[in-house]
DNA sequence: ACATTTGTAGACTGATTAGTCAATCACTAT
DNA sequence: ATAGTGATTGACTAATCAGTCTACAAATGT
């Protein structure tokens, strides 16, 4: 009966479907089952709640991503999964992945501090600048990189996300589409 | 003094800085120097007026793309032709591109009947499609190679306007990116 | 047991909003 | 001229919204 993650869970779900405009505080409590005022209790403004939906659901993309990656492996193989882990969440959390597109391209993002998104970007970035330095990578601007794989990645998601395939036909376009990937920036 | 172009250059502007939900239609029809009820002559609902500043923003840049497009020459000119204008569309109208990403991943972009969307596409599929029989492009699916060229194009956009490039070092990375684009492709 | 904090409720408020309406105004065609 | 049409205005309204407030309940510490 955690009402924190009750809010969040409504807060998600209405903000995907009638967007931030269209969602009253009012609606949100409602549909959590909780009165008016414990929302403000836990979040003072309505922007507070967008700003902390926004870090829960970006932390638990990231923390997937970098799950079962053993250093052990190859660069490739390291990338690799990331790469399906990142593309496998998107699709088993549909809405969370688009909340997080949704508000990226939102002023709501003005509104996250420089050096926070700094601080977001910079385990991904690490990774990049080791496969460069290990002539894995190409020599390209990270900054680059980091940008066309992320697109690449929000691209795949959106044709996935465009019909139903079968979970044989899922795993073998985001191969394909891995190799193009892999391919291009290596 | 064409107030319907008024009323959507205004309104353009105040959704890409406070999105859709913080930007009254009072506050549009003050900036833009007319009455409230002049806005509401023009278009019936706020709805309304977010969904024709999209159609007249997204033709905008479709007619762009296709500018100075040759049929003469070669596939590979006439895409990086539309490449290449797409991107300077999009980094000389950088509110407007802002704009039609902020529309698609809202819900507002619900509102947009499917055959108005695969409408819209109909000529970038058309176009691929012609390049793969040509046995130019790799024979994917062709809804994934205009998903990842989309998303490229994106991802490059983002990453130019993310800092201030000279007009040369601007060029160089279109042509780079593009080369990257093409070799992933063909 | 008692005191202090923390959670919860829901009625309430002041401000704001999309959209209306009745009244002019500008223009065109006859 | 005159009638008719659409453009323009801004005051107005009914509804809605984010956020407050007071009161009470539950938990926690001493």
């Amino acid at each position: 009966m955690d009402k924190k993650e009750e809010i969040l869970k409504t807060a998600l779900k209405l903000f995907v479907e009638f967007g931030f405009h269209a969602t009253p505080t009012s609606k949100i409590a409602k549909e959590a089952g909780i009165a008016n005022g414990t929302l403000f209790h836990y979040y003072k403004t309505k922007d507070e709640l967008i700003l902390a939906l926004y870090a829960h659901t970006k932390s638990r993309l990231t923390d997937y991503m970098y799950a079962n990656a053993s250093k052990d492996e190859s660069l490739e193989l390291v990338f690799k999964s990331i790469y399906t882990n990142t593309i496998e969440w998107a699709q088993e959390n549909k809405s969370e992945f688009y909340f997080i597109q949704q508000f990226s391209t939102s002023p709501f993002y003005g509104l996250i501090s420089p050096e926070e998104i700094t601080k977001q970007a910079k385990p991904h970035l690490d990774f990049l600048q080791a496969g460069i330095k290990a002539a894995v990578l190409k020599p390209l601007p990270v900054d680059i990189l980091y940008t066309l794989i992320n697109s690449h990645i929000a691209g795949i998601n959106q044709y996935l996300s465009s019909e139903e395939f079968s979970t044989a036909k899922q795993k073998k376009i985001i191969n394909e589409s891995f190799q193009l990937l892999w391919d291009m920036i290596t």
